[in-house]
DNA sequence: TCTGAAGTAATGTGATCACATTTAACGTAG
DNA sequence: CTACGTTAAATGTGATCACATTACTTCAGA
């Protein structure tokens, strides 16, 4: 089995490839807030002519990945406070239908493909691998929902994590340098727990928390005052 | 004041126009699902070359409003009754959500603009202005939801309306065939009337309610069981 | 040391051509 | 008239060049 689910994957198209390369780099945190991409920079560094990359980064922007500025220049977008909350409300909602969603489609074998994914996640942190750890996050919570097979959930979804992605380095260098790990619940072992009971709300819940805790975990890390994110009706 | 909010932009480039006259097309039902665009029928017809027409419909197909198949060629996708459930499912709290986020900055020139827009596309049904009446019942949508100010919330919502919209005419010309408008209830009117009584209940009722009416037009047009679309939690 | 202007390098956009793949058209054998 | 290869047209992708605009560097003056 390999750490990243789709990573031999054969593309059709070298603007696919682009693509898939710099959605897992920004998914990696790879990809630093402010900071603007070039045409040619990519380009060359894939060894490839423009063309790919035009495109590759059009799909970026039109996900909010990437960001247009009027100076003509292609940038990873900055976060507000309201944008966050905004991205985590949605998540809050989305995340859980898409869990509840995919839970009477988990069987042994998927069970078992979370239960591994969630050691190498934890194994990251011991590691002190932040892009794995990262990554992994994301990976964790995707190959969850796509049990129940969203077709229109998952692009959303998927165009958030980009959105949040190169923030999330702050939070956990932050958390690697205090060295207080304890704080983190990990909701995705309670995750893994309610499945494994069947439990709908509880699935839900671990869900929530796990949204809860990211979003504190962001609010801190940016300076901001951590204020709690309502759900839809209470 | 003009029919269209947006229709005199200024574009910066030929791609953003290209962009934006696909999309509006879209959205008033121009596009027959199903069938394929090309490169370079849109590039004539539009009088630019492949580059601009390239970039947009990467745009356009990264937003799901087309999709590119197999065969390298460029279509507007076909529905399915899971697609069209969930797709129904998410704009049910999204846009609830939208609406009440809205509600709060609803001044009276605001309210006045959203009364005349509904003047208008209940003028649309009177003339049998099949185009105009799906695409003013977005841009009443848009209109609403924009006063929030969402940034996150409104690109993915435009995106599940282009992926519904060229599905809206079999609805209505269905019900202009038969002449029987006196079913639709005019959701628009009543949420006009939450706004004005600062009712958020009741303009959350309001806007669900226009979603399930969507819903249950577009199950019967499509010849399937019109089924309730359930909310979360009931 | 700092400010600002002139010149240079770099950037995204648009256009054009070449190519592999796919689709459509055509004509021939049955 | 039908079925089936063969040829021709059309399609999306990739590469390269030109260009207007923007950003950076450099150097003069205070």
């Amino acid at each position: 089995m390999n750490t990243v689910p789709d990573e031999k994957i054969e593309f059709k198209t070298q603007q696919e490839r682009v693509y898939y390369l710099l959605r897992e780099a920004i998914l990696r945190g790879k990809f630093e807030p402010g900071k603007s991409v070039t045409l040619r920079g990519i380009a060359s560094m894939l060894d490839v002519s423009l063309m790919p990359v035009r495109e590759s980064l059009r799909r970026l922007t039109t996900e909010r990945a990437l960001e247009l500025l009027s100076n003509r220049r292609i940038a990873v977008p900055e976060m507000t406070q309201l944008k966050l909350e905004e991205i985590y409300r949605i998540r809050i909602v989305l995340e859980c239908e898409a869990a509840v969603r995919a839970l009477p489609y988990i069987d042994d074998a998927a069970l078992a493909q979370l239960v591994a994914l969630n050691e190498k996640h934890n194994k990251a942190i011991a590691n002190g691998d932040i892009e794995n750890y990262i990554y992994l996050n994301f990976i964790f919570h995707r190959t969850l929902y796509n049990l129940g097979q969203p077709q229109v959930l998952m692009p959303i979804l998927e165009s958030l994590w980009l959105q949040i992605a190169p923030f999330m380095r702050m939070v956990y260098e932050e958390i690697f340098a205090q060295g207080n790990f304890s704080d983190m619940e990990d909701q995705h072992e309670q995750a893994i727990a309610a499945i494994i009971a069947g439990d709908s709300d509880a699935l839900e819940a671990a869900i929530r928390g796990d949204m809860l805790d990211g979003a504190i975990g962001l609010q801190t890390a940016m300076g901001w005052p951590p204020q709690a994110i309502s759900l839809l009706k209470g």
